[in-house]
This record gives structure tokens, C-alpha cells and sequence, in this order.
DNA sequence: ACCGTTTTGGTAAGCGCTTTCCTAAGGAGC
DNA sequence: GCTCCTTAGGAAAGCGCTTACCAAAACGGT
């Protein structure tokens, strides 16, 4: 017993036809096989269980069925979200999703990306939050200017700063929404829980909440972009004491830490002490209070860019703009 | 400018040296190229920008850098926890990890883990819930053994179904020691919500938690495995309306369903009910009440299928035995 | 000065496919 | 019966690499 794969040579010669015979018969070609010839490559084939070798393909075909997908974290339900997206569309398209995760981390974002590169996939997405660095944009860029000039494909799901095929979220629209909400529901005094200034998300949000919120600028809290930075925030900003009747975090992982923080010292949401998300992450919709936030259509964002990823490249980068809708639940009733 | 990446051919000729000595410089070898040469060939290389192209390297090598992972549903924060541990351990191993959701569809199973084949990659995890049907399971096997026989590597995180490595948890050992805890707790009427009767950890889970209860057998209503599964589960058992003081829901997002459920019929958790979950998803760590559950280390368990599929093939497959920790919380308060 | 070892660069044979060309055979048309 | 198409199989040239294998040069020892 080989300890190789059965390949298409030895279907061939299994089956008493030329390579270029076998290879006709079994993966798909314009030219035809006579029926009876045909019939003994596809027996063939399966008596040997080949399986033709999908790496060999490309090489030959010059284009192979690999996306690649950059996230920053796929253990977040924000990404894994868009991730499903995408795989789902990609595996209709019968293409294969190649996963990196980052960690947030830009040098690791370089360096997947350019493993990602070497694989010769058909297209790249980006789905990490993009910073506001110019080094590291420009080191993206040389990264990404040479795959494209090659006839790769790559697409975003991020601020746009980067000249490629973008699935924008309007963030800052919709935390102005989400602002004017709040105002509406009768709060006065919002503080805004934030992740560090070079995220664009983080930054797009606070700011768009701020251009939306008439009455005194809100209290901003930064900290990091999850969970623990949610809690610590909010703890910070009890401690420092200002009269605040609301709380906007910048996302719902941020929001349930800062929930977590208030019930630590005693606040009760939404009695004491209103809250906000941001994504509406599916696996925190039962969650009690129920969480006001704003929805996006995560997994429509992942089939979206890889939609656009496979769209016929066009010379200007397209941007794909997507609405997030305001849901206010029981984390913030009207005063 | 041309419409295709500068090849190691292209590198060799810029430097004014053969293929050999350009592909020695830059993909590591064991072979030593003189100083000179060799930072003419990266100049070279820098020059045009050349990537090396990963699908060659691996069929001129006969080896590739890719494992692919299977899971059930990327969305799932259980799956999505394990694949992040797998994608840290694989990147710590250079190597790319190829991912595909099967949404829990058997045959869609069979394609995708036929696809992954096709790849020639590495190795091969599957995550994915192991059903309790001979016939899909041969079907499995049909895909696994040749993939194996050819030296691919393939291991699990499932029930240990498969003849190959695998991450094993101890579902009913676990809940059995949450069936005692609660026991110990002062309850006295359990019910079990649980999945399909086919689907492996469900069963054992539910099984599991009946062997550990002293008492009368606990009531079981199934349902799908997912947070509506739970809703639902929850539903019909309030209004069979038997007495019931304790649920146990065999995963974390069936308990939030079924919480979800409690919500809606006014029942209060846990004064008039409680309710415990299995698992321990991180993203639901904050919820109130707090969830009592099973905790398992699934970043370990994906670290831990990918540092077994990369070890040496033994004869035998192994099984990594993984125990769950039992945690109360508040959602099961002692009576 | 000569022979046996190291270096170290190059040549060419693959890896497993696809696809272009070529050629032989069969059919149509007159 | 002959030419002109059409059809279908095969030979072989790649795709972009790695890696035997070979050969030339440099080196050491005597």
C-alpha cells in the first residue's frame, strides 16, 4: 500500500487512457469524452479513491478556489459572526476559507496577510478594525498593492482606508441615532465608554454619539475594546463620581463588562443607571436587562464583501455603505 | 506592467544566478549560498517584490502548511473558541488553517471534509458534533481513512467515533457532578433540556446528568441544540406545567433560551426556577442571573486537537481526555 | 606538486495537474 | 472516390517551485 495519494496518472493507467484523457473525464473541460472511455476513467477513479489535487489544479489553471480572511479575533462574536457570513457564501460559491485571527496585533496582521499572500488564494478580506496608524496603513498597502497588481483580489470590512472594495459600517451615523434616542427617552447626563483613540470603530462611534447628543458633551471613558475594558471603564468612571444617567459603550461586549462593573458597586441597571451597546451580538439578545444597542447585519457583511471580492474588479475601489438600526430594549427606558 | 507575480524564475534572473541557487538563498535550505550571492538574490527578490508562491512550494516539497478545520457552525461561540485556539497554535506553527461550517448538515459534512481533502493539506480537525448514525459514520470513515492512508493526519473534538486522535470531553462524567452539585444544592424535581437524540453530546450530557441524580428520573424535553432549541424546550415543559424546581439545559445558549422562556411566562429565575447550562461561553459569563454551568477549556481543546494532529502518527489512535468544572452561580442558588 | 575533501553553483528531473497542438478516424457532400 | 470538416484521443509543454546529481573550484595535508 502507497503511501501517496492515487493520482490522475494512475487513473490514466488504470484505465488505459492518456493523462489528458483522464483529466477531461473527471474534472470538468470544455473538450468531450466518448461515453464508453468516460465511464472507465470515472471507475477507474473510483477504484483508486482519487482525489484530484486541488494545490496541482491551481498551478495549472493559474487560479485557485482559496479566500483568505483576516480577523482580529475569531473568538469575538462580532467577527466569528461575519466569518460565518462569508464562509456560508464562499462555500456556495465552492470556495475555501483560509482563517487567520490577529489578535489585534498590527504586526501580526502583516505578517498572516502576507502568508495569505503566498497562498495564492483568489481574494483576501480584511476584516480587522482598521487603526489610524499611517506606517502601518502604508505597510498594509505594500502588502496589498503588489497581490492586487498580480490579479488578486482583496476587500474590506472597515473604515475605508484602505483604496480596496469596502463593506463600510456607518458608525458614526449610527451612534448619532443611537444619541438622539437616548435624548429622546428623556436621559440628560450620557457618558461614553470607548476603546483606545487609533481604533476607527471605537473613535467613529464616541464621536458620532457626541455630534448627535445636543445637550453637554458626554463624559468619555476610554479603556480597551472588550469585555474587560467595559468593566474597567465603568468602574473608573463610578469612581471619578460624575452624575451620569446613562451609559453609552462602544460595543456590547464593552456594555455587558460595564453592566458587570455597575452591579459590583451596586448600581442597578437600569434604575440607577442606563446602558447602551453597540452590534447587537446575537448570543447577548436574551440577556437581562435586555440591551439597547444597534443592530448590524453581520453575516450579510461577510456575504457582502465577499460578493464584492468576486465582482469583476473595477478600477475605483467600491464602497458598500451599511446602516446599523437603533433597538432600544429595556436597558434604557424612558425617564 | 504585467498582470502576474514575479516568480522565482524572474528573482534568479535579475540576480544573474540559476533557479537553484535563488530558490537556496531565499526558501531556506540546508544548503549554504556564498554572502555575496545571496544578498544579490534578496536584493533581487526585494526588487521585484516576489512572494513566494506557496501552492509550488508545497507540491515541489510534497508537504504543505495548511490544516483544515471543520466545525459545525463558526457563529457558535463554542466552536468559535475552539477554532481560535487552533488558529493560535497554528500560526505559532507557521501553518494557515482552512475553515468550513457545515451548519450540522451531515452531507454538507461529507463535501466540505471532501474539499479540505482535496487541498492536500497537512492535517485535518474535525469539530464538528458526531452523530450517532452508522451509515454517515462509514461515510466519514470512506473520506478519512484514504486522506490518512496517503499521510495526511486528521483528529477530532467530538465523542471519540472516529478511529483517530481525539480531544475527548467528559461530557457525562461532568454532568453527572452538576447533577450531584445540584442535588447537594437542595433540589429535588430536575429537568433536562436537551438536543436531538442523535447528536452525541447532547445525549451523553442528558444521560449523564440522570445518572448522577439520586433522585426520581428527571423530566426530559428535546429540542434543537441552539438558544430557540432551549426557548422552545422551555416552553412545552412550563405548559405540560409538571413540577420542576431545577432545568438543566445541555448547552449555555439552550439555558439562555430557556431563560429567555422563563422571561415570557413570568416565572422568575432562579427564585421560582433554576436553570443551569453547560459549557461556560465567555461572551455569557456577565449574564443575570448568573449562569451555573459547566466550564471547559475549549481555547485548550483547540490547541490541543492541533498539537496532536501534528504529532508523530502512532499506530493507536490516542484520546485526550478533557474534564468539565463544574461552576455555581447564582442561577442555582441553594435552597 | 599531487590527491582527496570539502565547498558551492548549476542542470535538470520531477511534483500533479491543464491545455495547446497534432493526428487519426469518421462523416458529409459532390 | 475524393476532399473538407468535425470529433476525439494523445503527446508534450508548461505552472513555480525543490532537490538530487554533477562539476568546478578551493582547500588541506603530505
Amino acid at each position: 500500500m502507497p503511501a501517496r495519494a492515487a493520482t490522475l496518472t494512475d487513473v490514466a493507467k488504470e484505465a488505459g487512457v492518456s493523462l489528458a484523457t483522464a483529466s477531461r473525464a473527471l474534472n470538468g473541460s470544455d473538450r468531450v469524452v466518448r461515453a464508453e472511455l468516460h465511464a472507465r476513467v470515472l471507475e477507474a477513479a473510483n477504484r483508486l479513491g482519487y482525489t484530484p489535487n486541488a494545490q496541482a489544479q491551481s498551478m495549472a489553471r493559474g487560479s485557485s478556489d482559496l479566500v483568505g480572511l483576516l480577523v482580529n479575533d475569531i473568538a469575538d462574536p462580532y467577527f466569528s459572526t461575519i466569518a460565518a457570513g462569508l464562509a456560508s457564501a464562499a462555500e456556495e460559491q465552492g470556495l475555501l476559507v483560509m482563517l487567520c485571527s490577529t489578535g489585534g496585533d498590527p504586526g501580526q496582521e502583516l505578517e498572516l496577510l502576507a502568508a495569505l499572500r503566498r497562498q495564492r488564494g483568489r481574494a483576501i478580506v480584511l476584516a480587522g478594525s482598521r487603526i489610524d496608524d499611517r506606517a502601518h496603513l502604508r505597510k498594509l498597502s505594500e502588502q496589498v498593492d503588489p497581490f492586487i497588481e498580480a490579479g488578486g483580489r482583496v476587500a474590506a470590512i472597515s473604515e475605508p482606508k484602505l483604496p480596496v472594495d469596502t463593506v463600510v459600517v456607518d458608525n458614526k451615523r449610527a451612534a448619532r441615532d443611537l444619541a438622539v434616542r437616548i435624548g429622546e427617552l428623556g436621559y440628560r447626563r450620557p457618558a461614553v465608554l470607548t476603546g483606545p483613540d487609533e481604533l476607527l470603530v471605537s473613535r467613529n462611534r464616541r464621536d458620532g454619539f457626541a455630534e448627535g447628543w445636543t445637550g453637554d458633551a458626554p463624559i468619555v471613558v476610554a479603556d480597551e475594546f472588550n469585555r474587560d475594558g467595559g468593566f474597567n471603564a465603568m468602574q473608573r468612571l463610578v469612581d471619578s463620581g460624575p452624575e451620569v444617567d446613562c451609559v453609552f459603550a462602544v460595543n456590547d461586549l464593552m456594555a455587558m463588562g460595564a453592566m458587570a462593573a455597575c452591579r459590583d458597586r451596586g448600581i442597578e441597571v437600569p434604575r440607577d443607571l442606563a446602558v447602551a451597546g453597540f452590534d447587537d451580538i446575537s448570543t447577548l439578545r436574551d440577556v437581562t436587562p435586555a440591551l439597547t444597542t444597534v443592530r448590524l447585519p453581520l453575516t450579510e457583511m461577510g456575504r457582502m464583501a465577499l460578493e464584492m471580492v468576486l465582482n469583476d474588479p473595477v478600477a475605483k475601489p467600491r464602497r458598500r455603505k451599511v446602516q446599523g438600526e437603533v433597538i432600544v430594549r429595556e436597558s434604557t427606558p424612558a425617564r
